[in-house]
RNA sequence: GGUUCCAUAGCUCAACUGGAUAGAGCAACAGAUUUCUAAUCUGUAGGUUCCAGGUUCGAGCCCUGGUGGGAUCACCA
């Protein structure tokens, strides 16, 4: 880091010196592999000042720099890139100052506070496939946000009321027949979402019944004569479909039986009835106990999680008070608005006119609630994309209130997961539930394990862990490795696969090294006189490590840290093969390269660290 | 239809935010185990970066217009 300084100081020097220029912005790439060189200088943008040709320009800066900069050993130049070579002396110094000081990240985020909310489950249903991206991401960035000095808070907002809760409750209470996690052996989150679908089929056979009838027919024979239906028919689009999918909510809040049953739970649970409340503390008790163990095997945490059966009326205050600033405007029914149409957008309601508060308003109230707990420099949200325009309105409405902390909202918006025949969306019934994807992966693990026959001496326990270790990683960090914003394909049979970029790989790198360090015994940092490629190109990558945790953590993206510690368990295993380690002749160059293995094992640890995977001392 | 995101090798993804000859893995083919762990390594083949213009020394990346796909545009959460 220092070095680069005092590169970028000198290189202005020599400007002002050569061109009479006074440059402000002075920026160094890495060479590219093609070319010979570690740092490269594009020298175009000062031809205007130089006067010269790229290449006669590139050679003024090159020989000023190679005379006032002692690191550089020599440079040369392609067209108006100027290739600079570092010395053996620098990388071994460099390889020094790592052994001795460890993993150093400058902490661009100390002294501030961020609030991170991931996960975020409805308690109807168990996790599925998308809630693992978006707990292993969120979980992720904390500990990358973490690594680079930020106080961070891992919050959880748990959304334990609505209407869907009741579907289940109702449906558990008519056919349950009281069945429980102990009596059934179900796991409790999975049970409660067994009642949610056992709803929404009996309410589908209620709405089939329905539309075979008198009042069915007539309704859809009403649809066929309306100017949109004329359209789809033009179109060639299946008349009935559409009308049984556009008509099913109308259907469910003016006419099903079963759906006024469940409206009216929900109306209850708000009243406060007790057995509600009592029916919706027991069954919300047995998905806790269900997700908790999801999340341990995941490997997540929370430090603060919010109920929103506690917080869904916070909203309300603050509606109020934007009614009086003037933010809000009233209509004569009484609902409130926001008028955005000065930033683009639309009018969007905030409280409606029976004076009950909508979704945003629940998050107008949490954020404030947020900073009144935690008075954070910034908050951020792990929510899918598909909320993109949410975001935008809550953080419009922040301001428009003036809250001060508006400015730090930032949404983490992550790209749905799809499966190879489709996407994946609970509603369509096509999810891979996150328990049994878990466990496949780590039947998976066990299985390439006991072919590859290496499991000697392990005991039981340890196997288990091993294999644990080894598929919830290979899950994990297909994830991970995708750049969060993006769209992304889950593959079964890819991320099940541990050939290539995959966590196995990485994770076996590591234990090579390992057994390596535990072979060796002890050895201490020593330079050799000389430096070959492969030590060089993997004190190079270590050498970046802490500004890829940096660009991580500026970027919102850990998959620039999974990028970078394949690259490097990709190296090492390069240069662990053309290289023997231990069987160096030189007792220098053996403790070099041990050294360097073991710098390099400990950025893997770390680096694996950050994204949540653990790294197995033995495989 | 309005807004917005995306489009890179047969497949899944990269490309340090405008730099050089666009890179990995999988799949295919050809090789390498007297070894500190072969879950490894080496090589071959694979590209008009969706299309057409523009901006400049220089574009996968920026601008305009298309094409194709996703999301969103609820007094649902």
């Amino acid at each position: 880091m220092e070095f680069q300084q005092s590169l970028k100081t000198q290189t202005v020097n020599a400007l002002k010196h050569l061109y009479n220029y006074d440059a402000t912005d002075i920026s160094f790439e890495k060479t590219n592999a093609n070319f010979t060189g570690d740092l490269t200088l594009v020298v175009f943008p000062f031809l205007r000042f130089s006067k010269k040709k790229p290449e006669d320009t590139a050679n003024d800066i090159g020989l000023y720099l190679k005379e006032h900069v002692s690191e550089i050993a020599d440079f040369n130049i392609v067209k108006g890139f100027l290739n600079l070579e570092l010395s053996s002396d620098f990388w071994l110094d460099v390889a020094k100052t790592q052994t001795e000081q460890g993993i150093q990240i400058p902490l661009i985020g100390k002294g501030k506070k961020v609030v991170v909310e991931y996960s975020s489950p409805n308690t109807n249903k168990p996790l599925h496939l998308g809630h693992i991206r978006n707990n292993v991401l969120g979980y992720s960035f904390c500990q990358i946000l973490e690594a680079n000095g930020y106080e961070v808070i891992k919050n959880n907002l748990v959304n334990d009321r609505g209407i869907h809760i009741c579907k289940s409750m109702l449906a558990w209470q008519k056919w349950g027949n009281n069945e429980t996690p102990e009596s059934s052996g179900i796991k409790g989150d999975h049970l409660v979402g067994k009642y949610y679908v056992e709803f929404e089929k009996q309410f589908q056979a209620e709405y089939g019944t329905w539309l075979k009838s008198e009042d069915g027919t007539s309704a859809y024979n009403t649809f066929c004569k309306s100017p949109a239906a004329e359209k789809l028919k033009n179109k060639g689009e299946d008349l009935f479909k559409t009308f049984k999918s556009e008509y099913k909510n109308t259907y469910f809040n003016t006419i099903s039986q079963i759906g006024s049953e469940v409206k009216q739970m929900l109306q209850q649970w708000e009243e406060g009835n007790k057995e509600v409340l009592a029916l919706w503390q027991k069954m919300n008790a047995w998905v806790y106990d269900g997700f908790a163990s999801t999340y341990q095997r995941l490997g997540v945490s929370f430090d603060k999680i919010y109920y929103e059966s506690d917080t869904y009326l916070l909203g309300k205050a603050i509606v109020k008070e934007g009614l009086t600033t003037g933010a809000f405007y009233q209509k004569e029914d009484g609902s409130i608005w926001v008028d955005l149409t000065e930033d683009g957008l639309d009018e969007k309601i905030v409280q409606r006119a029976d004076g009950t508060s909508v979704y945003i308003t629940q998050d107008i109230g949490t954020a404030d609630l947020k900073y009144n707990d935690f008075k954070m420099d910034s908050f951020i949200y792990v929510v899918g994309n598909e909320q993109d325009y949410h975001f935008k309105v809550l953080q419009l409405i922040l301001k428009k209130l003036n809250k001060t902390y508006a400015e730090g909202l930032y949404h983490l918006s992550y790209g749905m997961v799809d499966l190879p025949e489709g996407k994946m969306k609970s509603r369509e019934g096509t999810v891979v539930d996150a328990d049994e994807l878990m466990e496949e992966v780590v039947n998976t693990a066990k299985q390439q394990t006991e072919e590859l026959g290496k499991t000697e001496g392990m005991s039981d326990d340890e196997l288990k862990e091993l294999y644990e270790t080894l598929g919830i990683g290979a899950l994990k960090y297909y994830l991970l490795k995708v750049d969060a914003k993006k769209r992304m394909l889950y593959d079964p049979k890819e991320s099940i696969d541990f050939q290539g970029n995959t966590a196995p790989f990485v994770q076996y790198t590591y234990t090579r090294i390992s057994s390596l360090l535990r072979a060796a015994n002890n050895f201490q940092f020593e330079k050799p006189e000389v430096l070959n490629d492969e030590e060089k190109s993997i004190i190079v990558l270590m050498n970046a490590y802490p500004s890829a945790v940096n660009a991580a953590a500026s970027n919102y993206n850990p998959s620039e840290i999974a990028n970078a510690v394949y690259d490097l368990a990709k190296a090492f295993n390069k240069f662990y093969h053309e290289h023997s380690i231990l069987g160096a002749k030189e007792s220098t160059v053996r403790n070099f390269r041990l050294s360097l293995s073991k710098q390099c094992g400990e950025t893997i640890k770390h680096g694996f660290g950050l994204l949540g995977i653990n790294v197995p001392d033995r495989m």
